[in-house]
DNA sequence: CGACTATTTGACGCCAGTCAACACCGGTGG
DNA sequence: CCACCGGTGTTGACTGGCGTCAAATAGTCG
């Protein structure tokens, strides 16, 4: 592994954690890196509808992707955190339909189109597994329409923090009860569909129940059950279980 | 292919209608069907959680993907026309985080996942075609955090027929101005992330408006231009183009 | 015809949006 | 060292879109 490509043990980490990964799909996995880039926060990383040839990997630091309306609000669709093969759809929708952005500074890693082909020709079980990464982004965007469409403000944001949270703890970057996210409230209000002023007022109940502090880029949850039954989260759609795939 | 698995042509349209199908690949295909059911409209086809065999194809009717939460409230989290593959996700996923109900009465053909998997083995472009079929299912859903986070509920609503119209025709189930849709209000209202009865004020509207009218389980679009704006509907995320995947 | 479900409409209430003012903070330059 | 500045966070007053409740009407199936 190029000493630079570092970052990509969490990507394999995150397909460990649901399956078996040989030391050779290991091995061809990382091989297939071509590149590896820093972004700095704020800036468009893949624009929608750009034509494309590679796909990416989040290194380290946190991405999303988003579409605007003509009127500028922007929604959030999905936060990415480090490991997260980003735009893998884009490998077979050839253009994206959202745009992917950098939350913090980003360093990514470039995988060649060319290569996810080869991996579909020759190594089946990696495929499948590249596949499932893709299925759990659909499976965290279905959990956010239901968020978005059904959830009072309160337990959205509950919601986004508790599942952040434990999808940071599958790359390994959080210990028990705190984690960095270096996002401004009004990030947290694109992601939730609410204005970035109600988001506020929702944080500021969250600490005086004391379920959980967000200050500084920095969430701290105080109490974790009592913030899992105000967000009704519910881990499955995570499908955080070891199993052939 | 068996007689009874007509509407299986629907699938393959919707493929086509995004790359090139081989003869051969389509046999493949078809030949994977070990089963065609009926299920009354109402009833659930998959249960979430549910260890699962076999994946579905919609042959006909209409069905959708759903959560529910503790207070009874109910999200859609896509609504699935003839053609759709519709639990391919669960092949990888293993058990389904989400329900998948039937609208009206349905007919589905079941693949079996072992059949599934020899495809990854033998048929790679196979494999992709039907990867890419759920990550269509994906952009589906990101559209649809769009519309239920930042839409108004008139756009929303708009936006749904849009879609819907869309894809019945790739499916071959719509003349220029007219599809059947037999759902209540009362589903439209759980799709779009509001109540029926502002539904029900909604589509007053679009009538008033001379837009479009939905009655009777039939949708007649009035004015596709001015429906299409109010939507701000933007198909690029059907990704209607066929190109080597 | 009767039971049931779906649709329609009106009156009223509330959650979240809007508008506005102010505090905070790190950076920048005089 | 301090004035200034833009971005971010905080708070209050007010508004409005959509939800809630309720009752009447229209279809539909036995």
């Amino acid at each position: 592994m190029a000493p630079e490509a570092q970052g990509l043990d969490r990507a394999i980490a995150k397909l460990r954690a649901r399956d078996i990964v040989s030391e050779e799909e290991e091995k061809v996995f990382v091989a297939s890196v071509s590149d590896v880039v820093e972004i700095a926060a704020g800036r468009t990383i893949v624009r929608a509808g750009a034509s494309l040839t590679h796909s990416t990997v989040l290194l380290d630091g946190f991405a999303c992707r988003y579409k605007d309306l003509a009127d500028g609000q922007r929604q959030i669709q999905e936060i990415h955190v480090a490991g997260d093969c980003m735009d893998l759809h884009g490998f077979l929708l050839k253009s994206l339909d959202h745009h992917v952005g950098a939350l913090s500074g980003v360093r990514i890693a470039l995988i060649p189109h060319e290569a996810l082909r080869e991996i579909t020709e020759n190594h089946p079980h990696l495929a499948r597994l590249l596949w499932f990464a893709t299925l759990l982004d659909a499976s965290i965007q279905r959990e956010h329409v239901l968020s978005v469409g059904r959830r009072s403000a309160l337990a959205r944001i509950a919601h986004l923090f508790c599942e952040l949270h434990l999808r940071l703890q599958v790359a390994g970057e959080s210990n028990g009860t705190t984690y960095r996210l270096p996002l401004t409230q009004t990030d947290i209000a694109d992601a939730s569909g609410l204005t970035a002023v109600h988001v506020n007022r929702m944080l500021k109940k969250l600490r005086d129940d004391d379920l959980l502090t967000f200050r500084g880029g920095e969430v701290v949850i105080h109490d974790r059950d009592r913030l899992e039954r105000a967000a009704e989260f519910d881990p499955a759609y995570l499908h955080l279980e070891r199993r052939p795939r």
